[in-house]
DNA sequence: GCTCGTGGTGGTAACGTTTCCACTTGAGTG
DNA sequence: CACTCAAGTGGAAACGTTACCACCACGAGC
C-alpha cells in the first residue's frame, strides 16, 4: 500500500486553516502547460494521452497534491459512484454482516456506501429515501418496510437502480436477493419432529412481514409433510422488537399444554425466548428444547450453544451490491434466493415425555 | 409523516426508465413564470420571498415533482452535508451501537454518513481517507489506526473535520471522544479484588493500541492501590482477533498456579475466554470467576450472565457527530470522555479456595 | 502531391445549484 | 416632492469537472 507521498505540514502553498484553497484541474493544467481537457483525459481515463505528457501531468499532480473532486465529476456526468443503504437496525449483527458484505463488494468496485437506519419505520424510511433522491445515487439497497411504494417508484424513474434485501416490494418490479426462508424454517422443524417434538411453540414475526409469512408456511408445510399438526394454541406473532417479543415469549412457556420444543423466528425472539426460559427457570433441552432462526455469535457461547438456522448474511450483502452495479437493461428483475445452513448444536434434544400420550397438567383457574 | 404527494406512475412527463431527464431548477423557475434565484431562494432558505411568490413556486415545484440536486447544491456552495465513518467491523455491535448513534444524531442534523471498515487495516484506512478526500465531507469521524498521520494532516489542511473516536492519534490535533478506560477497568478489577481474589488472569489488547494500554494501566493501577502484586505470569496480550485471542484464552487457563478470576478487556476476547472455559469443562463462577470489557446482548443470556463494563457507545456516536458539526475554530481540540458503568451480574463470585495461603499442585516436567 | 485517417491536444460549453449585483417598487421620511 | 431604504426580484457568473468539437501534425495510400 503506497506509502509514499509524504507531506510535510505547512510546508507546501497549501497553507493553513480554511483559508487553504483547494488545487484544482485548472491549477494543475496551468503548472504542467498543458490544456485542461488532457488533464480531465489522465485522470479519467478518457481519450489518447502521449505517454511523455501523462507523466509530466502525474507527476505536476502529485507535486501539488492535487484529488480529483468527486462533486464536479459527479455533476457533469450527472452520475455518482454513491450507494444508499437502508437497513433497519445497524447495531443488529444480521444487519451488520449484511452491510460489511456490501462494504467489501463496494470496496473493490470503487463505489461509496451512504448508510441509514429505518428502524422498520415506514415515516423513517420516507425520509430517507427522499434524502437520497436528493444525492442521486447509482442506486440504493433496501431492507424494505413495505411502504413507500410510490418513492420506490419515483426512485426508478429518475434512473436510479432500486435492490431489495431480504423481502421484495409487491408492486415495485426491483432485484432482490433473499435466504430461502420458508426452506430453512421447513428444516429446521423436520429436525424437531424427527427427534419427536409434536408440541412446538413457534414465535414467529407480524403477519404482514414477508419473512415472517415465510418462514412460518415453512413451519406449517413442515409439519403437514410429517402428518403432525400444528400446536395451534403454541404460534405467537409478536413484533421484532425487544418488550413485545418478551411479553410473547413468556406467553408461550406458560401454556397449557406447554411446548416440548421452542422455535424463534428470528435472533431478537430467540434472545427474548432464552431469557424467558432463565426466568422459568427452565433447563434447556431437558425440559424444553430451543432452536432459532438466525445464527448470531453468542449462539456458540451459550450453555447449551443453540441450534440455528444461518443466513448467508454477508454474502446477501455482496450479492446486493453486485445487483446493484450490474443492474441488467431488459428482462424481469432476478430475484437472488441464497441457501441457509442448519447448524445443530446442543439445544435440541428428543422431548422428556413421550410425545402424545401425555397427562396434561390442569391449573385450577 | 407527510403521505401527501402521491405520484401516479406513467401519469407524469417524467416517463419510463433512463430517458426521463431530471427536473430542474430552471424548469420549475420557467413552469412558475419566475427568476432562478428566486427559485433558488425559495429551497435555500436564503433571502426574502413574498408569500404568494413562495406559494406558487412551491406548488409548481411539487406538481413538477422537482427534488434539488445535492450536487449542484454542493458543487457551488463548495461545502457538503456529508460525514465519512471509519469503524473497524460493523459486524461488531460495539461499532454498530456507535454507528447507530451516529445515524440518530445526523439525521437530526440533516447530514448523510458514507461508512467504511477499515478492519484495524492501516492500508485499507488510507484508501478510505483518500476516498472521503475525494469526497470533499465535511468531517469524518474515524477509529484511527494509528497510522496515516500524513492524510489525516491533509484532510485537516483540507477543512474536513475529523474526529476521533475511542483512541487519539498523538500527532493530530483532532477532537476526540473517548470513554473512560483507565477508570472502569481500575472499577471492574478493584471489584474483583474485593471478592478476594489475587491471581486475576487477564486477556488484553496488543501493547500499542491505545485503550489497550489505558485498560492494563488501570487493571494495575487498582492492584496497586489495594496493595496487591499483579499475577505478572498470568497477564496475556492478544491481538482483537479470534484466532489469537482463543490460543491466548486457552494458555490463560493453563497458567501454573491458575487464577482465580479472568477479566477479558473487550468483548471479542472475552467470547474466546469463554469458550475456552467451556472446553477445559470449568464452571463459571464456582471453579474461576469472569469477567468483561464492554457490554453485549449475549451477556445476559448465558447463564451465569456476565459481569460487565458497559460503554456508552450509542452516546460515543452520538458525540462524534456533535462535535463534527460544531467544531470551533480556535482552541484546542476538546477531548470528550464519557463514563462507563460497572454492570454487577453473575459471573463474579469470591475465589474458592482463600486468596493467599494456597499450595501450588507442582506438576512434574 | 493530394486526400484521408488518426493520435494528440486545446478550448468551450455544459451539468444544477448558489452567490452576487443590479434593478424595480412602494412606503417612510425630511 | 425629492430622497432613502428595504423587500422583492431577475440574471450573470461562478463552482470543478467531463463531453464534445475543432484543430494540427504526420504517416499511409493513391
Amino acid at each position: 500500500m503506497g506509502q509514499s507521498r509524504k507531506v510535510k505540514a505547512g510546508a507546501g502553498p497549501a497553507g493553513r486553516g480554511p483559508g487553504a484553497r483547494t488545487v484544482t484541474m485548472k491549477d494543475v493544467a496551468a503548472a504542467a502547460g498543458v490544456g485542461l481537457g488532457t488533464v480531465s483525459r489522465v485522470f479519467s481515463g478518457g481519450g489518447p494521452v502521449a505517454n511523455a505528457t501523462r507523466e509530466r501531468i502525474e507527476a505536476t499532480a502529485a507535486r501539488l497534491n492535487y484529488r480529483p473532486s468527486a462533486l464536479g465529476r459527479d455533476l457533469r456526468s450527472m452520475r455518482t459512484r454513491n450507494v444508499g443503504l437502508m437497513v433497519a437496525d445497524i447495531a443488529n449483527t444480521f444487519y451488520g454482516e449484511f452491510t460489511e458484505g456490501v462494504l467489501a463488494a463496494a470496496a473493490s468496485a470503487d463505489r461509496h456506501v451512504i448508510i441509514g437506519a429505518t428502524g422498520e419505520d415506514p415515516g423513517v424510511e420516507r425520509d430517507y429515501i427522499e434524502l437520497m433522491l436528493g444525492q442521486r445515487p447509482e442506486g440504493i439497497i433496501a431492507f424494505p418496510t413495505g411502504q413507500n411504494a410510490d418513492l420506490w417508484r419515483e426512485a426508478q424513474d429518475a434512473g436510479i437502480r432500486v435492490v431489495f434485501a431480504d423481502r421484495p416490494v409487491e408492486s415495485i418490479p426491483a432485484p432482490v436477493v433473499l435466504s430461502d426462508n420458508a426452506g430453512s424454517a421447513y428444516a429446521l422443524t423436520e429436525y424437531l419432529l424427527a427427534l419427536g417434538h409434536s408440541r412446538i411453540g413457534y414465535l414467529g414475526g407480524p403477519a404482514n412481514v414477508y419473512t415472517a409469512i415465510e418462514r412460518e408456511s415453512g413451519f406449517r408445510r413442515a409439519h403437514a409433510d410429517a402428518g403432525i399438526q400444528v400446536a395451534e394454541h403454541l404460534v405467537l406473532r409478536s413484533r421484532f422488537t425487544r418488550g413485545l417479543a418478551h411479553a410473547g415469549a413468556a406467553r408461550l412457556l406458560s401454556a397449557d399444554p406447554p411446548p416440548t420444543a421452542v422455535f424463534a423466528s428470528n435472533n431478537v425472539l430467540g434472545e427474548e425466548v432464552l431469557g424467558a426460559l432463565s426466568v422459568a427457570g427452565l433447563r434447556v433441552p431437558r425440559d424444553v428444547s430451543f432452536v432459532m432462526f438466525d445464527d448470531v455469535p453468542w449462539a456458540k457461547l451459550t450453555r447449551p450453544d443453540v441450534t440455528v438456522i444461518a443466513q448467508p448474511t454477508w454474502a446477501m450483502g455482496r450479492e446486493a451490491l453486485r445487483l446493484v452495479i450490474e443492474q441488467g437493461t431488459a428482462g424481469p428483475a432476478p430475484r437472488v434466493v441464497l441457501n441457509s445452513k442448519l447448524i445443530v448444536r446442543g439445544s435440541a434434544a428428543p422431548p422428556a415425555a413421550p410425545a402424545g400420550q401425555f397427562t396434561p397438567q390442569r391449573k385450577d383457574e
